[in-house]
DNA sequence: TCAATTACTGTACCCATGGTATGGTTTTCT
DNA sequence: AGAAAACCATACCATGGGTACAGTAATTGA
């Protein structure tokens, strides 16, 4: 627990890593199109030249950023749901767990949550090319999937008390995360996100929950 | 019943609105950052210094853009939120013919919702000065405080069947609409706006609704 | 209708930044 | 030691935000 087994990274492996992590996290707060490749450089202690030696173009930082962003949320979905169902056998539980365990982990972040990659470069679509936009979209899809399995898996276990369509109730963590992100961050109140990931963890209790 | 009264306009002030449209469209499809004066003045056909006399630089443009985004849509929720007034006394029932009204509107938006500039701004913050910064927050206040308002209402007559924070349900609405328009456009597919927001309307009625 | 605003156009210019190209140099690894 | 990987230096171009200022066309109110 705790600790993440690190693959040896080599010094052009580093190096791209820095480059990535740091132009996140001003993709975030000012925009790709905003962000100049001189204060990445800048920050990351490289040359232009050394930067265009791992990425050929701005689009191949913004692909390269993106990969790294699901595969990150990916992993740490994986981590959440398998410990949800590792904590309880009933499926409605696990997954009640598991919006806790997200909720907490929202939470816990120092200065909250970051920004969701995705919905900055929707907002920016027309930066970007097919494939960075196919990739947003390929995501979202894979997660509401994802959310719709656990979901099916618990309405055949417990009938939801009010008709209701398992796609848009998969349709909609996703919605709540990122709606709750961007009021977090708009009102600078990094709670917001946890308290609408409880609320809708209220809801799924209310219609699957018996009684 | 469709006919809005257009105050007036004089041709500066004319000019004005069309450079502010076309702004708008361009913000929330390439962001901020990435949006040029120079295409925004050939598109709306007149030249820079005809622009520079409008605004005085670019943040006067997102001040004004911003301003005319929240008018136009504290507009639509007065009138949307009227209506169900005028449609039902019973505040609960009031709200849900509202909340259909407003998954209606947003359902007949011609090639699906444009996007929401304060969530643009959000993800672009240090692009931005204080006093743009502050008006994004204050509305979000502001519309959140509205629906809170409504609830209120609602759980005076209606207890909740469960217990529940009213202030996260106010924001609750904010946040999926949000949220509903990043998966929308990212996914290409209008519909999941109008699905959000009565998936919500769903749980507000179990939530509140006797029985 | 005429004068005063208002609403622009045109030109010229400054500086920062994104991005490209290319050739050379150091580090790292085997 | 030698090859590949990981850079650095320099030069260059186009674009974009922004300023300054002089002139002109269109509106508008008295």
């Amino acid at each position: 627990m705790g600790t993440v087994i690190e693959p040896r990274l080599s010094k052009g492996e580093a190096t791209r890593e820095r480059i990535l992590e740091i132009a996140e996290a001003a993709v975030l707060t000012k925009g790709f199109g905003a962000t100049s490749i001189d204060e990445v450089i800048a920050e990351a202690g490289l040359t232009k030249s050394g930067f265009f030696y791992h990425f050929k173009d701005k689009n191949a930082l913004a692909r390269e950023m993106l990969r790294r962003y699901v595969a990150t949320n990916d992993q740490l979905f994986d981590d959440i749901f398998a410990r949800g169902r590792a904590l309880s056998d009933d499926p409605l539980q696990a997954f009640l767990i598991s919006l806790k365990l997200l909720a907490e982990t929202m939470a816990d972040l120092p200065s909250g949550h970051p920004g969701c990659l995705i919905a900055s470069i929707c907002y920016q679509e027309r930066l970007f090319d097919r494939e960075v936009r196919e990739l947003t979209a390929q995501s979202v899809r894979d997660w509401n999937a994802r959310f719709r399995r656990i979901f099916d898996g618990i309405a055949t276990v417990y009938p939801p008390c009010e008709p209701v369509d398992l796609d848009d109730l998969a349709d909609a963590l996703s919605c709540i995360v990122d709606g709750a992100i961007i009021m977090s961050k708009t009102l600078n109140d990094p709670k917001k996100l946890e308290q609408q990931i409880m609320l809708f963890r209220g809801f799924v209790k209310l219609l699957f929950a018996p009684n």
